[in-house]
RNA sequence: CGGGACGUAGUGUAACGGUAACACGCCUGAUUCGGGUUCAGGAGAUUUUCCGGGUUCGAAUCCCGGCGUCCCGACCA
């Protein structure tokens, strides 16, 4: 039925994951390397499925009540050290600018790698009065972290997110905005991305740096890592406590407030590239495409045919448009067809409409799908309501892959011989059951660099008994979820 | 931060210590256009080979230092 036309240059995915996420990144237009190691240009094409993301998130923040706001890059080190914990996590990978207006700074000033500092500390002077809570916070902006070791959209050395901060009277309210981040991350992977992820509870070592507990969504790479791709955070009082966010109750009590941060960032991108992409290049969830149909117009011989193949391009253009469809027509005949459609196909469009004589002829459109290569000619009256339910049932299909393949690189083991072969030889999710103790965590990484992912939301009930640690066999808490991680 | 590789037109590569070359891309004109077509001509390195020193009659090439990038590890809320 469909064939899958190699493109030039490209490597297979099946033969080099990392060296084809490298050439789909730089091919498909998403981004390009900057001067400043570990650092990204973001072209337009990137960038708009980054503006596709932020509108959906950004609406269903702000229905909640989320407030969007802006609080400057630069922090003063001396407030960025405050809380201890956080300033322990985040030191190693921390900018620091220690000259400006030519002198060297009395006080050295950081370029945020988070901002529950700095935002903590205005919360002081907002929050008087339990009327004032809940108080919902979010702002979208750049980060920087200096990583060592760095990856196109995975890890730069500054990305674009956004963080959610907000405060609350106590520990529920803060809890049910926790689980509201969370579930928003979770039903934008599923239902925007095509993304099937696992939404979980990390471990102590493996949580936010300063928070007491932190939530996540994990992406299963199809090489079986993991993408932890957007987190929750409870911080309790430990930062509300260091900077003196403190209310008064309805009986006059002094209390302190509790505090959530959440954030999703450019990182996405890099999970979107790697579960849905093939060896033709990107391949797009409609929803989140910047263009969800292609139509590309095939010359006849002569310009006669031209005009009139573009006249009837332009027409079907309308009628998609009309319909509510992203569309973008190419008529450049004076490119090869192949290389049109190759470039199209690299850039991950989901629906291409080829147009010719033949169609035009028939008036008809042929409709080839990018996920599964499936072709098939439509009549034109019928593409105002084909094209946008083909579009839903791609994107759903996108869907139902990803849970497959997320299943299938997940497994479940009981005995540590068992779990060592598998993370030693494939590399994949383990289900397995585990103690709970850093220690044991910490030698699990060391023999086989997998750590644990998190426990998943409907486990956390779950509370075994009789039950050994996958490693060192002492009575295991929880069935943990188990990975090497990007 | 440890180990390795590398740095030459826009991109990818070549050049024994001796005239910096080739392919792709780009421009012009044809040709072709139902899956990266084919051909002809042209521009593009030029205080030329990342930067600074050195050796040499002569350095892209050898030596020293710096900077940077990539790969492998360690690290990575």
């Amino acid at each position: 039925m469909s064939k899958i036309f190699e493109k030039k240059g490209l490597t297979k995915k099946s033969e080099n994951i990392s060296d084809w996420y490298h050439d789909v990144v730089l091919r498909a237009g998403l981004a390009e390397y900057a001067d400043v190691k570990g650092c990204m240009i973001i072209k337009p094409h990137g960038y708009a499925i980054w503006e596709k993301t932020q509108a959906v998130l950004d609406g269903w923040f702000k229905e909640d009540g989320v407030q969007n706001c802006y609080f400057p890059i630069f922090i003063p080190m001396s407030l960025f050290e405050k809380e201890k914990e956080h300033v322990a996590g985040f030191s190693p990978e921390l900018a620091v600018v220690t000259h400006a207006g030519g002198e060297e700074l009395v006080e050295p000033i950081a370029v945020r790698p988070t901002s529950e500092t700095v935002i903590t500390k205005k919360f002081a002077d907002w929050v008087q009065s339990h009327r004032d809570l809940p108080m919902k916070l979010n702002q979208w902006c750049n980060i920087v972290r200096w990583e060592k070791r760095t990856y196109p959209f995975l890890r730069t050395s500054e990305f674009l997110w956004q963080e959610g901060h907000t405060v609350h009277s106590d520990k529920q309210d803060a809890m049910t905005m926790v689980m509201t981040a969370l579930e928003w991350y979770a039903k934008f992977y599923r239902e925007h991305y095509a993304i099937a992820p696992y939404v979980g509870l990390k471990s102590q070592s493996e949580k936010f740096a300063g928070a007491a507990e932190t939530y996540s969504i994990e992406i299963v790479v199809p090489d079986g890592k993991a993408l932890q791709s957007a987190t929750s955070h409870y911080l309790a009082d430990h930062f509300t406590k260091v900077f003196n966010v403190e209310y008064l109750d309805e009986a006059g009590n002094k209390k302190l407030a509790h505090q959530t941060s959440w954030g999703l960032s450019t990182r996405a991108i890099g999970g979107l590239i790697f579960v849905h992409g093939d060896d033709s290049g990107l391949v797009l969830p409609p929803a989140v495409a910047p263009q969800q149909v292609v139509i590309i117009g095939i010359a006849g011989k002569g310009p006669e045919i031209e005009e009139k193949v573009a006249t009837y391009v332009g027409y079907i253009h309308k009628i998609l448009k009309d319909a509510g469809v992203r569309v973008v027509s190419d008529v450049d005949f004076r490119k090869t067809l192949g290389f049109r459609i190759n470039d199209w196909e690299l850039k991950g469009v989901p629906l291409r409409l080829e147009v010719g004589g033949k169609e035009l002829e028939a008036k008809t459109a042929t409709l080839v799908r990018r996920d599964n290569f499936a072709k098939h000619e439509t009549s034109v009256d019928l593409l105002a309501l084909e094209v946008p339910a083909l579009l839903e049932t791609i994107q759903k299909d996108l869907f139902k892959k990803s849970e497959q393949s997320r299943d299938a690189l997940t497994t479940e083991v009981s005995t540590w011989t068992e779990f060592k072969s598998i993370m030693t030889e494939k590399k994949m999710f383990i289900r397995a059951p585990w103690c709970e103790e850093a220690s044991c965590e910490a030698i699990i990484k060391e023999e086989t660099k997998a750590g644990t992912r998190c426990l998943e939301l409907d486990r956390i009930q779950e509370v075994l008994s009789d039950t050994p640690c996958v490693h060192c066999g002492q009575p295991a808490i929880h069935k943990w979820l188990f990975a090497q991680a990007y």
